[in-house]
DNA sequence: GACGTCGGTAACTGCAACGTAACCGGGGCG
DNA sequence: CGCCCCGGTTACGTTGCAGTTACCGACGTC
């Protein structure tokens, strides 16, 4: 067991959640942050990302297996077991997704503000 | 007339287009781009993004300036004119997007050659 | 009087994303 | 026997995004 993943994504006080930005689709993001500290199994990738039904999960992480982000390891066991880790490739990511993180949290409240002035405008 | 604006888009030698992030929705992204140096007109925008229809540039420019990124200026005049231009922090994006375009150029050819692996693994 | 310009809007259509629920194998366990 | 475990797959329905087409007003031009 590595570090939990302590972290509700889903929180709106998340930036990662306000992000204008997205990788790929919309959860592919959020799966490699889940991966950053190290290999995850597929139901533990469904505790902090539970708002995701399995068949997306699936369907993302084969995207990004696809790609080359992440690799698939299944061992021949009983009960199966398969999990997920980062490939380097998959690593030379963060620092753009940090960006990203990084300009939503400092400006969330400056896009939140003007939609509103456009809200009250309108009205 | 500012410069004109030389790119196309949708070369596939363009990394934007192939950039695994977006901003917003699909097409934020490169209205920014094309209004990076100066403020540009509706029907100048479409010739940049011409995939795009009408429709959807329509729809794409109010979502930026609802959430402050853009300027909309409509002048009195016949034939009606408008155009669009960068707020201070629509131009705040720009080291994130950067950080993303520069993550696509450097890091495409590795996607793609891990979409040929995978397809031939498949096959 | 017909047509073009500019910046759109309205209505219709298709399709991809996403969700839900059921089901799978192959063993363990009560 | 019957049910649980894990890591999915399959079928099916809904929702929302994107594209197409037609149309608008107010004026200039042929």
């Amino acid at each position: 067991m590595i570090s939990p993943l302590p972290r509700d994504l889903f929180d709106p006080a998340c930036p990662s959640n306000a992000t204008p930005f997205q990788i790929g689709d919309k959860w592919a993001g959020m799966v490699l942050v889940c991966l950053e500290e190290g290999p995850r199994r597929f139901s533990e990738l469904r505790v902090p990302l539970h708002r995701v039904s399995a068949k997306v999960l699936a369907e993302t992480l084969r995207a990004l297996e696809r790609d080359g982000m992440v690799t698939r390891t299944a061992y021949d066991e009983v009960p199966p077991r398969v999990d997920y880790a980062l490939t380097p490739l998959g690593r030379t990511l963060f620092p753009a997704m940090d960006a990203c993180r990084a300009w939503a949290a400092e400006h969330l409240t400056e896009v939140l503000d003007a939609r509103d002035d456009y809200a009250r405008r309108g009205a």
